[in-house]
DNA sequence: CGTTCCCGCCACCCG
DNA sequence: CGGGTGGCGGGAACG
């Protein structure tokens, strides 16, 4: 032990300080507090309850980094002033400097996203818990959700290697897969329903029968999954039978990436996680312990940037629950996709994997949504960071010599992996996804055509050597700020959303209004914020981007690739998904038939509508994004496929009856759906698109477009705002006046009432409009519908505090409404 | 007071 | 049997 401490602090019951610190944190802190400084009532007390306790022992009082102190500064600057003397409020080490979040994002820190094969990506556990300053246990905690989605994986003893993002997509790919086959979907829905039946007391008894037939059916308890490529680690040492956290951990983003909204309440989420292993037993502590690991895996998914906290309000006040902020995932495909998309990729993202060095480097790895072009003036902060990285990584405290066997593994594996991950991220994962849908018209506008794109040049700063990357379509922003951020952000700040879905209807009368805004038809799924408890078939609905060759001239869908939804084959994702346990095949036709059976009682959903870019983007050549999609979905199966407009709550047998029509535009009698996000969003599009389109070279580097992808990456927290004259701030959502509310009844009526809301909205899309804080996210949903049929509609309100409401259908049970909100 | 979740005891399990 | 792992839950910090 050596109790260098740099500071000449008294901590008698410090225990180990590694004198050594690492280059890049910087080890000073501003202030130490003594623990035994009796300073506070609270401290005193404190100390006496420790010394008290039988474990006083390795009562260890680290002291925090300089990012922590940062995010501190940031959190209360004003109470820095010097305000009576000197001691300030409580100790440095607040409760949230050790959070587990904080830690990870320390973590991540140290390592690329997407690391080179050749470095030497290895973790040594000892070390990292030194360096950061914590108990190894913690650390435990990082590197075992990681280890879920193979972002790490363990060699020996105390030793990781490092993987990064590399496999992220496949993981996913996978998890949703075995999501799929367990059902999560309908898991979901029976605790949800069950939930609404005890409220009204109806008799729980029969729940039982229900829940036998989902859940607890078919126990396919599934272990860790594993990627293909993955599995073989150190046999040796990877005995550990794993039980909870890495496989709670997949689990839980099995249940994201399967349910529709891709919100999941901690409540839900520990139900059906508990509800897997034993059949419901409503016990309290259980329950209670499960919720806590959620948090922890929660924790670190969210430092990831994969998700990231919300509030879920019902009738019963409002419980935490998670939103999926992470890439989407497409179904998975076989590898005959890869040649075709291979061909009608850019080239940039496909070719420089073959150099990973590039692909390491680019801190901005183009990943699904957030595609917004890096801003010049980021560089420079991103090239400091990951310079940062790099010494922490040269640094003396990891010598590790790789051996060849290992070695081999490491670089083996990541060289097949990166062709397919590269396409995935170019196609954008999520077809589904609105946001996708608007950051990659957002994207287009930029760099589909990077001749016709003014490289933005920030004043004084220019990077000369990152213009590549700009002038590839894929280096665009990615969410991956975790690892490169040194600021420790809150939450994520901006939403999801960036669209503006309107049915056809609607968008007649938009168009009208403002023509200055082009409709796009759009199959979103999931995007519209909405929660749609039963989307059962729509996990199995697959989008498809297109129709390749979607006229470009056409204006209403030349700005982006025409989608199309297409029912994806169970059969596809059976035969795709490699599971180690060789049951599954057993129970392949039991599944089938199960999933039949479920169909039947479930709801389906039928997503769609418009997203409303400017007319400008169109101008653009967004051309080669709509081709090269095609054909990227093998739609083997088209039990329920067409492409179909409108979110639609239809049962399966109603399905059946009704004979959907292959447009079913007009089923929905309206569907406008505004997120408040998708507020924010709409002017740095439309700002980014002006920028290229009406000038074609325009240089300024958009003030509002900075904030706007700072705070998107997660650089600054929301509200937030770069110093550079505002040119287009962010819209507050309460641009938007009066409430809307629509009905299947009197539609007309509203329907010129959206109109016009609409109109007020992208009318306040102009410069002029003065900026406002971003304010949490409201939406408001019903949930379990009665099965109304195609007059089930859904409206959408804004109220005047800002707040926005989205509700569906008028038939639904009043009483199941849902609010999600952002913090 | 409810939510969040840090801390670290201690059972496992693997050399 | 020692040490790495990591399940687990008390209870403190936070809001």
């Amino acid at each position: 032990k050596t109790p260098l401490k740099q500071a000449a602090t008294s901590h008698s019951v410090l225990t180990e300080l590694q004198p050594d610190c690492q280059p890049l944190t910087t080890p000073p802190k501003p202030k130490e507090i003594l623990p035994a400084d009796p300073w506070t009532p609270t401290s005193n007390l404190k100390m006496l309850i420790s010394a008290a306790s039988p474990e006083i022992r390795s009562r260890e009082q680290r002291r925090e980094l300089s990012n922590n102190a940062r995010e501190v500064l940031q959190a209360k600057p004003c109470l820095q002033e010097h305000l009576s003397g000197d001691e300030y409020e409580k100790s440095q080490p607040s409760r949230k400097e050790k959070s587990l979040g904080l830690l990870c994002h320390k973590f991540l820190a140290r390592y690329p996203d997407y690391p080179s094969p050749a470095a030497n990506n290895y973790i040594c556990l000892d070390e990292v818990a030194e360096e950061l300053n914590v108990e190894r246990r913690r650390i435990y905690d990082i590197v075992n959700v990681l280890e879920s989605l193979h972002m790490v994986s363990r060699l020996a003893k105390n030793r990781y290697a490092w993987h990064g993002r590399h496999n992220l997509s496949k993981t996913l790919q996978a998890l949703k897969k075995v999501g799929e086959e367990n059902k999560y979907t309908q898991q979901i829905q029976m605790i949800k329903k069950r939930e609404y039946e005890h409220e009204f007391d109806l008799d729980g008894e029969r729940n039982e029968e229900m829940a036998r037939s989902f859940g607890s059916n078919e126990h396919s308890e599934m272990s860790f999954v594993e990627l293909p490529g993955m599995e073989f680690r150190a046999a040796s040492v990877n005995s550990r039978k794993d039980k909870s956290l890495r496989v709670m951990s997949q689990k839980f983003v099995m249940l994201f990436l399967v349910s529709t909204p891709q919100i999941v309440s901690l409540e839900v989420a520990a139900k059906i996680l508990i509800g897997e292993d034993q059949l419901e037993d409503l016990d309290k502590s259980k329950f209670k312990t499960k919720i806590r690991r959620l948090y922890d895996i929660a924790n670190v998914l969210s430092s990831l940037q994969l998700i990231k906290k919300v509030h879920v309000t019902e009738e019963r006040g409002r419980k935490p629950a998670f939103k999926w902020t992470g890439p989407e995932v497409l179904p998975y495909i076989q590898d005959t996709k890869l040649e075709t998309t291979s061909t009608t990729c850019p080239p940039p993202v496909s070719e420089p994997i073959a150099s990973k060095e590039q692909c390491s480097k680019n801190l901005f790895p183009s990943r699904g949504k957030q595609n917004f072009t890096r801003h010049p003036s980021l560089i420079k902060l991103v090239k400091s960071i990951e310079n940062d990285r790099r010494k922490i990584q040269s640094a003396p405290t990891s010598p590790v010599k790789t051996s060849a066997s290992t070695d081999q593994n490491l670089s083996a594996f990541p060289r097949q992996m990166v062709p397919a991950i590269a396409r995935h991220q170019l196609e954008g994962q999520s077809k589904k996804a609105n946001e996708m849908k608007l950051s990659r018209s957002a994207l287009e506008c930029n760099l589909s055509s990077p001749e016709v794109v003014p490289k933005p040049q920030p004043p004084g700063t220019t990077a000369p050597s990152q213009q590549p990357a700009l002038a590839q379509p894929l280096a665009v922003c990615p969410p991956s700020h975790s690892s490169v951020s040194p600021v420790i952000l809150p939450h994520a700040p901006s939403g999801v959303s960036y669209a503006i879905y309107l049915h056809p209807s609607q968008a007649h009368t938009v168009t009208t209004y403002s023509p200055s805004f082009m409709l796009q038809p759009l199959p979103c799924a999931n995007v519209t914020g909405m929660k749609s408890p039963n989307a059962e078939v729509l996990n199995k609905i697959t989008t498809e981007e297109g129709d390749n060759q979607i006229a470009t001239d056409e204006p209403t869908k030349s700005l982006a690739a025409k989608e199309r939804l297409t029912t994806k084959s169970e059969t596809s994702s059976q035969r795709c998904l490699k599971r180690p346990q060789a049951l599954q095949e057993n129970n392949l036709i039991k599944r089938y038939r199960r999933d039949e059976e479920s169909l039947d009682t479930s709801l389906t959903f039928f997503p769609s509508g418009y997203l409303i870019p400017l007319t400008q983007c169109a101008h653009g050549n967004k051309a080669g994004f709509s081709k090269e999609k095609a054909g990227i979905c093998s739609l083997q199966h088209t039990t329920y496929a067409s492409p179909i407009a409108g979110v639609i709550p239809v049962t399966a047998s109603e399905l059946k009856a009704v004979n959907i029509p292959k447009t079913a535009f007009h089923l929905t009698p309206m569907n406008i759906m505004l997120s408040p996000t998708s507020l924010a969003a709409a002017p740095v599009l439309s700002n980014s698109c002006l920028n290229s389109s009406n000038t074609s070279s325009a240089p300024n580097p958009s003030p509002s477009v900075l904030n706007f992808t700072l705070q998107h990456v997660g650089l600054i927290p929301a509200g937030v705002q770069v110093p550079a004259n505002p040119v287009l701030q962010h819209v507050a959502v309460s641009s938007q006046p009066e409430n809307v509310t629509l009905t299947s009844e009197n539609m007309s009526l509203q329907e010129e009432k959206v109109s016009k809301n609409i109109f007020n909205f992208l009318s306040s899309l102009q410069p002029s409009v003065p900026k406002e804080p971003q304010e949490p996210q409201t939406v408001t949903e019903n949930f379990f519908r009665t099965p109304g049929g195609p007059n089930t509609v859904s409206s959408l309100s804004a109220n005047s505090d800002g707040t926005e409401r989205i509700s569906q259908g008028t038939q639904y049970i009043p009483q199941r409404k849902l609010e999600v909100s952002e913090d």
